[in-house]
DNA sequence: TCACACTTCCAAATCGTTTTGCATCACGGG
DNA sequence: CCCGTGATGCAAAACGATTTGGAAGTGTGA
């Protein structure tokens, strides 16, 4: 009952009154056939409905035109962003796209996840804003997957990069807090220690306070995570310090988030009394309210730069790796 | 050098000593092989690290071991969360999951999407909240790939369904806008006109109207589009009709935003002016402010129970169709 | 007419599995 | 002693495409 009656190449062959050699290279146009072969080909096809079965042609040609994108959390909205601007690249090149999730804490980890994905033979992998280890990165290109990775300033390792420049969206947003709107102590709250992005931010909020001459207020800089949650987390933290902040920064916007629910149920005003800043700009980011002061990253581009990289690669680019970086830009909203 | 030294089915039989077959039926299970043989066949898959190729054995077996999910918008909340639950199910039963989207009005729409899938030999299809034409669903049926679909009450077709109790949850949320709350004139804005859930979610709140005795007022129902943008579209008909309403009902979560943001730009009081309620619960719901009154639809849940009707099918169970529905709860917040 | 180049097409090998039908062996019961 | 029965393993045939080497056919110039 399964496809019993699915037609094949052999049947198209026939129907056509050729080999099913001349059907594949109509298809392919790999060699030249005379136009009304050709014609004949083509009209069995459309008459027929016939399309070539996936599993026998990765067989043969090794390829399985599947990418894959990894993200640490399918339902931060910046990732999704990346996978539709991905996917809209891809799916015109007749590529699939499967986004996998890997989070950082519970579920199954980015080494289980990747082995799912390289016995999957995907001909390329994205691998979005994450604490890899360099040993993940070796195994996707030992397994001849070509390699994207996203949002890292480390450029040595396998594979083509695409970033913002998220050390300068920071500090440019920084010195805004400091220079025009003379906030006095200034909060850091990041993701997951030591994982990029957050490391890249943090340095943008480093540089900003040392040339303003500021000293670093070390205990107010925390990492919890990059969620709502860990913005409350974070937030309170900060905000039971001996010292408390008059402004907290953090490391995106779901975290901006989370720490806008703690000063909502703080009563306090923002940002009269406590002000806030996120970053990337996903939609909800100007939902709130007080709408979110923050930083463009353009999520969307960054995935389809990736695709584009990665089609390049499979398409045969052998040239050394290439690094793509993506403007920012402050939007000031609200809430800073 | 692409996979050139991919170590094949044949170097493990070597490795152990024994035939190809036999560790085939190792790996699968399928006969029985004595203790010792299969231990000297597991150990070499180990040593050899090998994995099958999944082209070669989908050829054999007519399988991808993949299934799609394919939605109107991938960047609304509700989806994420529908795709994050169908994946944490089949993650664990070693199937891959593709999420596909076929935009309701511009980009690549429903039947070209449903023939890329079809063309790649996916085991099983979700087919997320649309206004999929019975020759759709034929047509996914007639591939031999499962189908499950959502959110619609339309029982006959082929597929199980999966849904949550959307009328009755509608019902219920205007049942308490006019009975506790005592709203009187209360407008509606669905999403594409026709187009599952809306017509669920504006029988529900028809249903509710016409109980209480109320005459609908027609003149404020309108359809948009189930987007940020359809809402803030939607609110300026309402809000400029001759007799503008006290509360306006969204079958969305995001057309809900889109309204208080309309709400905002014109210095509309809400729930004081203007009251406004979403459906679905997103996570969005509860960080705008004020936040959202709106309807629990269990995007999570939807997923894993889809899920796992699809498994069953592909488990080989030939039972008919099947239709499961969860229950719906009215959560009550700020905004109405 | 022959030689040569170009077009146009085909037969057959190949990709790496799974699965079927058989062969072999050991063992116990009649 | 022989035969049936299970357990165990192997050889070979699929699965459905792509690709290579070569065989026809066609046209041109000497």
């Amino acid at each position: 009952m399964h496809g019993s009656g699915r037609v094949k190449i052999v049947d198209v062959a026939a129907a056509a009154g050729v080999s099913v050699t001349t059907v594949s290279h109509v298809i392919s146009g790999r060699r030249p056939v005379s136009a009304t072969t050709r014609a004949r080909v083509e009209d069995a096809v459309r008459r027929l409905g016939y399309q070539a079965d996936p599993s026998a042609r990765g067989l043969r040609t090794q390829r399985t035109d599947t990418i894959g994108l990894v993200v640490p959390d399918i339902t931060n909205p910046f990732n999704t962003e990346l996978a539709a601007g991905i996917q809209a690249i891809a799916y015109a090149r007749g590529l699939l796209t499967v986004v996998c999730e890997a989070p950082m804490t519970d579920g199954p980890q980015l080494p289980s996840v990747l082995s799912q994905l390289i016995a999957r033979r995907l001909d390329g992998i994205v691998l979005g804003r994450f604490g890899a280890q360099r040993a993940d990165l070796d195994r996707i290109a030992g397994s001849g997957a070509s390699l994207v990775r996203l949002g890292t300033r480390i450029a040595d390792g396998p594979g083509d990069v695409v970033r913002g420049a998220e050390t300068e969206g920071m500090r440019d947003l920084v010195r805004y807090l400091v220079g025009e709107r003379g906030y006095r102590r200034i909060g850091f709250i990041g993701g997951e220690a030591g994982v990029e992005p957050g490391g890249e931010r943090y340095e943008g909020y480093r540089q900003a306070l040392t040339e303003a001459g500021r000293t670093l207020p070390e205990e107010l800089a925390v990492w919890t995570g990059f969620t709502r949650e860990g913005g409350r987390a974070g937030a309170a933290l900060l905000l039971d310090a001996t010292e408390p902040p008059d402004a907290v920064v953090c490391a995106n916007d779901l975290i901006a988030i989370g720490v806008l629910d703690v000063a909502r149920e703080r009563g306090l005003d923002v940002p009269g009394r406590l002000a806030v800043t996120g970053y990337d700009d996903i939609d909800a980011a100007s939902m709130v309210s007080p709408a979110l002061t923050t930083v463009v990253n353009p999520a969307r581009e960054i995935g389809r730069s990736a695709a584009r990289l990665l089609i390049d690669r499979l398409d045969g680019d052998e040239g050394p790796a290439r690094q793509v970086v993506l403007t920012h830009q402050v939007v000031r909203r609200a809430s800073a």
